[in-house]
DNA sequence: GCGACAAATCTTGCATACAAGATGGGTAAG
DNA sequence: CTTACCCATCTTGTATGCAAGATTTGTCGC
């Protein structure tokens, strides 16, 4: 049953499946993750599902609630406004803390960009989300503090399951030209002005939210049934299930 | 603190009780935290202590050496830069972001202020390391973004541990006198130049650290056994022990 | 006295068992 | 037909048991 390094490996895979697949979004906020399917998945105990459900609600991605399961968090616009914040905070804090970019800086930052052009065009929707969000990763890992790379991380990882609640559709292109600003602007070494873009990029992003609307808890039979996504009209009025 | 039911408390009182302990700095780095001892100390059974160790893992406050046991983290030197890079990057993004100072906010930072002050002139030295580090957790607190705070709390965490580990004494008062700089520049509203000092003084902090010396494997049982701190040349001799 | 080896002991890693509670379906009463 | 209630089922919460490995101690040989 178990081949290489199999501690490890079994160990954090828990946990970077769950990520991964919500960086890819694959995984919708609200999902239920049963400790009994992700054990017999990946061929353990429960004992070490519950450990990694354990990690993850440290990092603000899953929640439990008790007696019933583990799901995973469906941001209140109160915490997406947050993580917007939070992220603004610390990535125009790390860029203006920036003095100079390297050459692989440069290139590392190219080849993102190209992914997401190449993205765009393929019109590869799941490969874009994860891609959106790595840019911002990758411009904290330039600074080389992994602390902030990981809080970074996980702050992505929340704003994509935000956008999946509020966003009302992905406008992929305005993103990537964010994106292509900002690093044109740490090509000319004026880091303050991608400070400023950052967060700009960011609020443009937020603005585009709804942050109005209350996350449709029927949002998966929806899509199960190919049923028109939620409206606002319909979200606003009332329900019968209660909020 | 909080009022919760009596499970929750005691599943949070395991994280809560080693965090605090660290905060005012009655656990040293490298201290061992066995599963078995504290599971008798809290009156649960290992599980329960071995979730909070999951959890304390994942905010970089306790390590696990597999098969040898839970210690709380001693940080590399590097680390310990990377730290104080966050936590510059945050705190001045922060302050930069803010706005202005509420009433509340202005009365907040004044009686924490006072208690510093109150605590320099008692010596007591244990509450001085937590106030000393809750003042920047009061800042956040000042900008309601709980993301923000609980991330500082834990860097913050951290922070004491490097102090314990490289400081070679504590300027409590050049400590105090930069807090009191930072909250004048707030209550002027002038949040870019508490922002300015805010680098200033962790740059301070830092610069006062030793971070060239290796901490002490002996540490513990030097101090328990009264004999003097380890000098410069004796840490860097040869040693027995493995590094 | 000193070093090497081996067993005893202590540690975590992981699985399993059982208990408590929540949910949903079925049934009976109105 | 609707509503209330109860029980079967499924979920997590927690404890416990056993195994694997690391450390330490005790012993033997030199």
């Amino acid at each position: 049953m178990q081949d290489l390094s199999p501690q490890q490996n079994v160990q954090t895979s828990i946990d970077e499946a769950v990520v991964t697949g919500i960086l890819s979004a694959r995984i919708r906020p609200g999902t239920r993750l049963s400790e009994n399917e992700l054990a017999s998945l990946f061929g353990v105990s429960r004992t070490r599902v519950r450990e990694a459900m354990m990690r993850l609600e440290q990092r603000g991605i899953v929640k439990v609630s008790p007696r019933r399961g583990w799901f995973v968090v469906e941001p209140s616009a109160e915490e997406a406004m947050m993580v917007y914040a939070a992220r603004r905070v610390i990535e125009a804090g790390l860029l203006r803390s920036m003095e100079e970019l390297t050459d692989d800086g440069r290139a590392t930052l190219h080849a993102h960009l190209a992914e997401e052009k190449a993205a765009i065009a393929a019109g590869d929707r799941q490969r874009l989300t994860c891609l959106m969000g790595d840019f911002h990763i990758r411009i904290a890992e330039l600074s080389g503090n992994t602390i902030l790379v990981e809080i970074l991380r996980d702050l992505t990882a929340r704003t994509i399951l935000i956008s999946l609640l509020y966003q009302s559709d992905f406008h992929a292109m305005q993103s990537h030209l964010g994106h292509c600003r900002i690093a044109a602007a740490m090509e000319e070494g004026d880091f303050l002005k991608a400070a400023e873009l950052s967060v700009e990029h960011l609020d443009e992003v937020e603005t585009g939210l709804d942050l109005t609307r209350r996350p449709d808890p029927l949002a998966d039979l929806r899509h199960s049934l190919s049923l028109p996504p939620q409206t606002a009209a319909a979200s606003n009025a009332p329900r019968k299930t209660k909020p």
